[in-house]
Parts: C-alpha cells; sequence; structure tokens
DNA sequence: TCCTCCCGCCAAGCA
DNA sequence: TGCTTGGCGGGAGGA
C-alpha cells in the first residue's frame, strides 16, 4: 500500500497529461532513454509510462480522435521527460518522495527502467510486451487507482493533487509545446483549438492565453479567429528576435538598462542624486510609453482587443523581455531590471511596490513560457545587495540583419529553412510598429551604427568553426543562427585550461577562421599581421626599444617606448577628438589564454560556452555611446576619484569595448577582393555611412592606428600565449599629429599594498586585475626574454601605459590636472608617475617640447589587465558567474599592477580621460556611455 | 522570510 | 448577451 501511496502523485500526474500515449508513438531519442534510464526517473513514472501505453491502445478503438485539425503530435514524453529531454540541464521534478522511502519490491534499477523504456520505444517489442502483460498491467493499474481512491479523503487527497511544480505554466507550457512540431510543415497547417488544449492539458483556459500570448509574440502562434491559432512554430523565430533586437536597439534599452543601473547605483551612495529626475525624464523623452507589438510581415496579428488592452498585453511585455536580452550584454536581465523597464515605459514615476510586484509576476510568467522554449534559463544574480532573479538568454544568436538571416536560414542545418518570405530590413522595419505603434523612438543613427559594427564583428568572431577549414565570405555570411549549445562552439570553449599555447593555437585557429581575413588574400606577405589580429601575427615592433628613465618624485625609473612609426605616420587631425581609440590588447590575451575567462572578466553572464563571443559583445554593447552632458563627464570623473574600483573596471571595459571596435575597424580595413561581393558592399555601405556621420574623423587615421593596434595586440597576446617574453612597453604607431601610446613601467618593486588589497575580497577584482602580467591594456607589448624579466623584477612592474595623443597645433594648450586627480585614482596601484614626471619624461624621449605639457587622465588610470582567468574574473570585479559548474583551475599569476595614465593634448574641448573608437570610425568619450556601476556581482544558475 | 507564480476575479471587447 | 480575452493582484507553496 505504501507503494500505492507513493505512486498516485505520478499516477495522477501521468493520467492528467496525455503525453505518455505519445511516448508511443515515435522511438525515444537516445537522449530520452538517457534521461531516462537515470534516477530520478523510477519505478513509477516507467511503470506508467507504460501502462500509459497500455490504456492508449485500449482506448483507440473505441474513442475516436477529436482533434481534428490537430497537427500530428510532435513530442513523445512525458511532461517530465519533455522537461528533461527539452532542458537536460534543468532539474527533473522530484519524484515522490515516498517511493524513496519504499522501493518496490521489485528493484527498479537504470538498467531495468531502460529496458523498459526500450521497449516501449520499440514497436515489436512493446507489442509484444504488451500483448503479454496488457492483462496483469491492466488490472494491476485498475486496482491501484481503486486503491488510491479510497484513500484520497482528505489530507491524502490533498496531498495527492499534483504540487504547484506540475502545475507550473513552465510545465504546462512543455505540454503545450509537445503538442506541436517545432517546424511544422508549410504545407500542413497546425491550428490550434484553446478548447481541446484547455480539455486535454486540463488546464484552465486563462493558462492557455499565457502560453499562447507568449507564443505569439515570438511568431510562433498567431491568431487565426476565436478560440483559434496557427502554430507557426520556430519558422518565423530567426526574424521575430531579429526584428525584436533592431526594436530594442532602437528603443535604446540597453541605455536605460545602463540608467537604471546607474540609478541603483547612485542611490547606493547618493539617494538623494538629482539623477532620478534624469533618469525619469530620459525615459520620459523617448515617448516609449505607448507599447508597441512588434509584427512580422505575414505574421499578422489579430489581438482581440485592438487598443488599450493589446498595448499591455503579455504580448507585448514579452517582446520587450526578449528585446533586452538580445540588446543587452552580456544577456542577463535580472527581473528587477526588466520591469523597471517595463514599467518606465508607462510610467517611471508610479514605481510603485505594487505595480512593481505585479510586472514581476507577469515576467515570471513570461520567463516560463521562454523557458520552455529553450531562449531564456533561469540564473542568479548575487550583488552586494542581495541575490537577484535573472535570466539568461540562451537562445540562437541573433545576427543583425535579415539578410544575414535569410542566409542562414537557407544553409543552415540547425534549422530548416524558412519557409515564409523573409522580407527585407526595410520591410521588417516598416511592419514594425503597424498602424497604431508610433515609432517615436530617438534614434541615434551612430549607435545602431554602432551596434550593427559590433554584431557584424562579433558575427564574425562567432562564426568560427572549429574545424580549421577556411571559409569563403559568403559561407561565413550564411552561418546559421547559432543556439548556444556547447556542440557548436570551438573546442577551446571545451578545453579552456589545457594550457596557454594550446588555447592561443586554438585561439589562432579561431582567430584565423571567424574572419573574413581569413580568406587567401592577393598579398600574402601581409596576411599574417592582417588576418590573424588577435595575436597571431608575428611582432612587428622589433624596432621599438624601451627607454628607461628615471621617475623623479618616487625614485622609480620608468622605461618607455614608442613605436618608431609613429613619427612618420600622417593623418588628419581632428580636434573634437583627441584621443585615439585604443583596444585592449589584454582582452585578445584573455582570449588567447582561456577562454572561460572572458565571461567573467566582461559580464556577469555565466555562459562559458560563450566564452569566445561573450566579451567581444558585451565589451561593445555594455557602454555603447550615449549622448550625454557634462555634467557625465563631471560625475563621471567624481565617481572616478571616489571609486577607483568601479573606475577600473569601467576603463577596463571601455578598452575591451575600444579593441573590440577596432578590430572591427581592422577587419573591414583588411577585406580583400577576395571577399564576396556583398561583404564587399556591405563594407562600402558602412563606410560611406560612416564618413557621412563621422566629419571629424579621417578613416584613413582609425584604420592606421587599427592596424599598428593590431600588431600590437597581436604581439601582445603572442607574449602571452608564450610567456617566453615579457612586455616592458610598447607604442602604437599614430597618425602624424599624435604620439600615441607608450608604457611607462616602473623598473622597481612597486609592492603597494597589492597584496593587503588581494586579501580584500571586495576588491578582488582590483587586486586580480593588478596580477596581470605581460598584458598590456591598450595596446601591445614588446618582446622580452623571461630572463630580462626577472632581472627587472617584472612580476612588480606597475605597466603605465602611456596614451599620448599630441597635437603639434594645441600642444601648447595642454592642460595639467592636478596630480590629485591623478593619485584619486591611483589607490589601489602603485604610485603614478605625476604629470610633470611624465612631462619629463615625454620631454626628455623628445616626445615633447621643452615647456610642453601634457595632462595625465585622471580617470582611467587603472586598466584592469588580465590574461588569466582568474584575474578576469576578478577583474571584472565586481562580476561573477555561477552556474554551479565548478570553476577553471587557477594559473599561478604572478602579481602585476598595470596602472595607466592618458596623456592628451587639450586639443580637444573634452577633458574626459578617454576616447574610444565607435567602429563606425567615430569616436566616442567614455562619459558618452553612462556610468554603470560595476559591483560585484554573481549569476548562478538554478 | 522571501521568492515564485498559481489562481481566479472581473473588466474590456467581440460575435 | 454570452463568450473570449487578458489585466491584475491575493495569497499559497516552496526554498
Amino acid at each position: 500500500m505504501a507503494e500505492i501511496e507513493g505512486v498516485l502523485p505520478s499516477l495522477q500526474f501521468l493520467s492528467s497529461t496525455k503525453v505518455p500515449e505519445l511516448h508511443l508513438s515515435r522511438p525515444l531519442s537516445t537522449q530520452s532513454i538517457k534521461n531516462t534510464s537515470s534516477s530520478w526517473l523510477s519505478f513509477p513514472l516507467c511503470f506508467f509510462l507504460n501502462r500509459r501505453c497500455v490504456e492508449k491502445q485500449e482506448n483507440e478503438h473505441s474513442e475516436p480522435c477529436k482533434n481534428i485539425l490537430k497537427t500530428p503530435l510532435k513530442q513523445a514524453a512525458t511532461s517530465q521527460l519533455v522537461l528533461t529531454e527539452r532542458q537536460p540541464d534543468c532539474q527533473p521534478l522530484t519524484t515522490p518522495p515516498k517511493l524513496k522511502e519504499t522501493p518496490p519490491a521489485d528493484p527498479w534499477t537504470p538498467t531495468s527502467n531502460l529496458k523498459m523504456l526500450i521497449s516501449a520505444a520499440s514497436p515489436e517489442i512493446r507489442s509484444r510486451e504488451q500483448r503479454r502483460q496488457l492483462s496483469d498491467s491492466s488490472n494491476e493499474v485498475l486496482q491501484t487507482k481503486h486503491c488510491s481512491q479510497e484513500h484520497l479523503l482528505g489530507d491524502e487527497y490533498e496531498k495527492s493533487q499534483p504540487s504547484r511544480k506540475e502545475k507550473s505554466l513552465g510545465l504546462l507550457c512543455h505540454k503545450f509545446l509537445a503538442r506541436y512540431p517545432d517546424y511544422p510543415s508549410p504545407s500542413q497547417k497546425s491550428y490550434i483549438c484553446l478548447d481541446e488544449v484547455t480539455e486535454e492539458l486540463h488546464v484552465e483556459r486563462r493558462r492557455i492565453y499565457d502560453i499562447v500570448n507568449v507564443l505569439e509574440s515570438l511568431h510562433m502562434v498567431s491568431r487565426l479567429a476565436r478560440n483559434r491559432y496557427v502554430w507557426h512554430g520556430r519558422h518565423n523565430l530567426p526574424q521575430t528576435l531579429q526584428a525584436l533586437k533592431k526594436v530594442g536597439e532602437e528603443n535604446k534599452y540597453i541605455q536605460q538598462i545602463q540608467m537604471i543601473k546607474k540609478r541603483e547605483y547612485e542611490h547606493e551612495f547618493d539617494p538623494d542624486s538629482e539623477r532620478n529626475e534624469e533618469m525619469a525624464s530620459s525615459f520620459g523623452s523617448s515617448d516609449q510609453s505607448e507599447m508597441s507589438f512588434v509584427e512580422l510581415p505575414g505574421v499578422e496579428f489579430h489581438a482581440a482587443s485592438v487598443n488599450g488592452r493589446k498595448y499591455k498585453s503579455l504580448r507585448v511585455m514579452s517582446q520587450k523581455f526578449v528585446m533586452l536580452f538580445l540588446v543587452s550584454t552580456p544577456q542577463i536581465v535580472s527581473l528587477e531590471v526588466a520591469a523597471k523597464i517595463l514599467i518606465g515605459e508607462d510610467q517611471l514615476e508610479d514605481l510603485d511596490k505594487s505595480k512593481f510586484k505585479t510586472k514581476i509576476r507577469r515576467l515570471y510568467d513570461i520567463a516560463n513560457v521562454l523557458s520552455s522554449l529553450k531562449l531564456i534559463k533561469k540564473v542568479h544574480v548575487t550583488e552586494e545587495r542581495g541575490r537577484k532573479p535573472a535570466f539568461k538568454w540562451t537562445g540562437p544568436e541573433v545576427l543583425p540583419n535579415t539578410q544575414d538571416t535569410k542566409l542562414e536560414a537557407t544553409s543552415t542545418t540547425c534549422s530548416p529553412p524558412v519557409s515564409e518570405s523573409i522580407p527585407s530590413k526595410e520591410q521588417c522595419s516598416k511592419a514594425l510598429f503597424p498602424s497604431k505603434g508610433k515609432q517615436n523612438f530617438t534614434r541615434h543613427s551612430s549607435l545602431i551604427k554602432l551596434v550593427k559594427s559590433i554584431e557584424n564583428d562579433r558575427r564574425k568572431i562567432q562564426s568560427a568553426p572549429t574545424s580549421p577549414v577556411k571559409i569563403s565570405a559568403s559561407t561565413y555570411q550564411s552561418l546559421p543562427v547559432f543556439p548556444n549549445t556547447i556542440a557548436q562552439f570551438p573546442a577551446i570553449t571545451k578545453h579552456p585550461l589545457e594550457g596557454q599555447s594550446k588555447a592561443a593555437e586554438e585561439m589562432q585557429m579561431k582567430c584565423a577562421l571567424s574572419s573574413p581575413e581569413a580568406v587567401p588574400k592577393p598579398e600574402p606577405s601581409q596576411q599574417p599581421g592582417l588576418s590573424q589580429p588577435l595575436g597571431v601575427c608575428p611582432a612587428s615592433h622589433s624596432s621599438m626599444s624601451p627607454v628607461i628613465l628615471p621617475h623623479p618624485q618616487s625614485g622609480v625609473s620608468y622605461a618607455i617606448c614608442l613605436h618608431p612609426s609613429q613619427a612618420h605616420t600622417v593623418t588628419t587631425y581632428s580636434p573634437g577628438f583627441m584621443l585615439q581609440p585604443l583596444p585592449c590588447a589584454n582582452l585578445t590575451g584573455i582570449k588567447s589564454n582561456n577562454s572561460k575567462v572572458l565571461n567573467k572578466i566582461t559580464t556577469e553572464e555565466g555562459d562559458t560556452q560563450k566564452g569566445l563571443d561573450e566579451p567581444t559583445k558585451s565589451l561593445a554593447a555594455e557602454e555603447r555611446p550615449e549622448t550625454k552632458s557634462e555634467t557625465s563627464s563631471q560625475r563621471c570623473l567624481k565617481r572616478s576619484q571616489a571609486l577607483p574600483e568601479n573606475n577600473l573596471i569601467k576603463r577596463h571595459k571601455s578598452d575591451e569595448e575600444s579593441l573590440d571596435s577596432t578590430l572591427g575597424e581592422s577587419t573591414k580595413n583588411e577585406k580583400t577582393p577576395s571577399n564576396s561581393s556583398q561583404m564587399n558592399r556591405e563594407m562600402d555601405n558602412v563606410q560611406e555611412e560612416r564618413q557621412n556621420e563621422t566629419k571629424t574623423v579621417d578613416q584613413n587615421m582609425s584604420s592606421c592606428c587599427d592596424q599598428c593596434t593590431k600588431e600590437n595586440i597581436s604581439e601582445d597576446e603572442d607574449k602571452i600565449k608564450t610567456k617566453q617574453d615579457i612586455p616592458v612597453a610598447f607604442a602604437i604607431p599614430a597618425p602624424e599629429t599624435f604620439f600615441p601610446s607608450g608604457y611607462l613601467i616602473p623598473l622597481t618593486h612597486c609592492t603597494h599594498g597589492n597584496k593587503a588589497e588581494c586579501s580584500n575580497k571586495e576588491k578582488a577584482g582590483v587586486c586580480s586585475l593588478q596580477h596581470t602580467p605581460y598584458s598590456s591594456p591598450i595596446t601591445g607589448v614588446i618582446p622580452m626574454p623571461a630572463s630580462e624579466l626577472k632581472t627587472v623584477n617584472i612580476p612588480a612592474f606597475h605597466i603605465t601605459p602611456l596614451n599620448i595623443m599630441v597635437s603639434p597645433n594645441s600642444i601648447a594648450a595642454a592642460p595639467v590636472l592636478s596630480n590629485s586627480c591623478l593619485n584619486s585614482s591611483s589607490t589601489s596601484s602603485a604610485p603614478n608617475p605625476s604629470s610633470s614626471a611624465l612631462n619629463f619624461m615625454l620631454q626628455h624621449i623628445g616626445l615633447l617640447p621643452a615647456g610642453v605639457q601634457v595632462a595625465a587622465n585622471p580617470v582611467l588610470q587603472h586598466v584592469p589587465v588580465s590574461s588569466q582567468s582568474e584575474n578576469i574574473s576578478h577583474s571584472s570585479g565586481s562580476t561573477n558567474v555561477q552556474e554551479g559548474k565548478p570553476s577553471a583551475p587557477k594559473e599561478p599569476q604572478e602579481p602585476q599592477t598595470v596602472t595607466e595614465n592618458f596623456f592628451r593634448t587639450p586639443g580637444g574641448p573634452n577633458t574626459e580621460p578617454s576616447l574610444s573608437a565607435n567602429s563606425d570610425g567615430t569616436q566616442r568619450t567614455s562619459q558618452e556611455a553612462p556610468y554603470i556601476p560595476q559591483r560585484k556581482l554573481e549569476v548562478s544558475e538554478d
């Protein structure tokens, strides 16, 4: 009897579904068998699986199929099996506890379970077994049911009721989805009758609406008539996601997310900050109070209500929720932020708790459905203030334009060909805001272009196949929309810890394969440097040699090295942009070292499988340019002084972003005629747009610096990989009017409290960043044998990169920032050379005329640099990812502090510390992006 | 205690 | 007018 009681929940659960009968309709997949043979699927489920099969056969003759319109049922699994099969990593529903306490007399081992399931899966075996067991099993089950009914009294009845989990929307959605194929045949329309669904799933109609609404938002279903929907499956998903992403970009959701984070941050430190008003006005100014449903051409939207409710519906919320994932980097969105954004667009001022709670509830509903679709996955973001629920995008990567999607859809094996006519980007855009929808978004063209450019770059990286086969640009462009499955990621993500050299090789391969530069070029001699910008090209700065300089204040000598070519490079100069964008070489180094690390350094993203693509995305998107007033820069400066730790991270990300954009630029600049004409056209368009938009920036300068920077990056990474050479100093070649970066490296021990800071967990990020050896946060490295490293005590070095952009025309007017600024942001590092010292050094080496002063950048002094996993993890500082997976083993790392001082000439009006390049060739200041507080953040999966 | 989200009321809108 | 649709929030189950 105890067995029967233990079985009851499963029995009820199973009897409430039609799934077991489906189980017989097709062979079980290997995964299914594997799952079902696992320990959690023990006797009751297995037994009743089989039992339901028998019942199904019994009933088939007496009960005609009611579902005339229905598509053949797709999924052959119980709801639990569905859960497990569709989300192998999610926790299966718990087996009734009584079962564990009272194991059946007949030991149901995994083997026996497997045998049972194989039997169920094989029609022949099944029928034979069923014939044999028919009488016994049916009697047994009937007896069980009778017995159970006798005991379904009072508490026992309540206990036998399906738990909340078993009635959850997610599980219901699984069951719902199991009814229909992911990719239904275009010729065979699948219709959904809500009445039938509610009856068969034994669920109230209200719940089905929740599911259908979310599915409708993704255009997986569309409403045909009352009570009737059409099932599209995932055919429209790529286009839908693309459209949503586009709209999300136009909505500036990134900025909104950043605003919210910033606001939270400022609430912590300055509860009375006036920025709340700023944020509120920002939301209001976007005039997005009216939500619009994003439609796709050919997929009509027949909402029951054409006004009012439609724009508050779960559909729109769902779309916006998805947009947040698609535009944000990392693709993790916390419920809190999502709710705030959703509310904010309605009424930010009415951000009362009840409304917030309601939004959260709805977001849970949506998230459950999206989780069932495997588009998102629940994680937990742990900040200093606590653990927050969040969701991580696990759906397909969305490429920036429809054209790509079309190509992908037709060339991929991951998804079947798109049956519907794929609209052009323009058509799609027109359809995004139908009838009532207003496109009132204050679109920032440079932002969109930046995003596109970044996405292009990301795509090029992400599309790298694992096999060392070079692909043409056209082939490359036709790569599919990748689901984030481990199978589709390079081997480097699977073996991130097999050594730096191996990782570097993989990175090299990936680099060569992922970028169009891998296409054979007419000038092979240039290929190494051009086609492998991420560190596989040989060092080209052999001519550089460090210059030892004394530091008059600290008594520490510094080595400075500048690339000789800088003096010869000529380009135009725009006084509006003073600092040449300097990519973050250390990011590249990070990539080469450990792909897993990338996730942590750049994002709260926890998906290690996305390691290689994440940084690019995150860096690019995290700090997208945003037009801000001068107050932003002032605040930024203020924050940089008050919170050097945050500043470190921010600057680090900024550098990474710079690298991203620069690589993108380089990638485009390196395109050769051998690339596909489509690529060339695309590039031409991009270039043309950039030229139109960037009035003050010369492309030549960008490309020149990009190439030079890339070389340095490659060198940097090369050193990181080999660890045989030590970067002492380097410089990027610069355009004519700039004296670009170099590094000041103190040649004595700098042990200023680094260890003490390391002991402080709160400063782990800063500390770890300081441990980064051999890498340059900005440009590149100069090879130096390890022996030399020992000689000069490199591990204790504080490499001080110089970003010297001296305009002879304006150098005389260079402002000199107070040393206090310099010092204020260097609390966690070695003493920085003061401006005067640096000026002295610059003058000493002839970079500056006598009497000319350049200012040290007060904000960007700290550039966390890391080339190794733990450093990255910490350096994000602030951001940690926990997905319940063991973290990568850490390699021993010599402590090293990297301090950065930026020098810039006053030619430009900005006094902002840094300028980085947009991928569209424009330059932007770090102030343009709202300051995002980087706090300790952990993301853990449930 | 907080998170999660089921449940059902009830109003808007449609046939 | 009845039915469909879906916004909304209480409150229960679970962690």
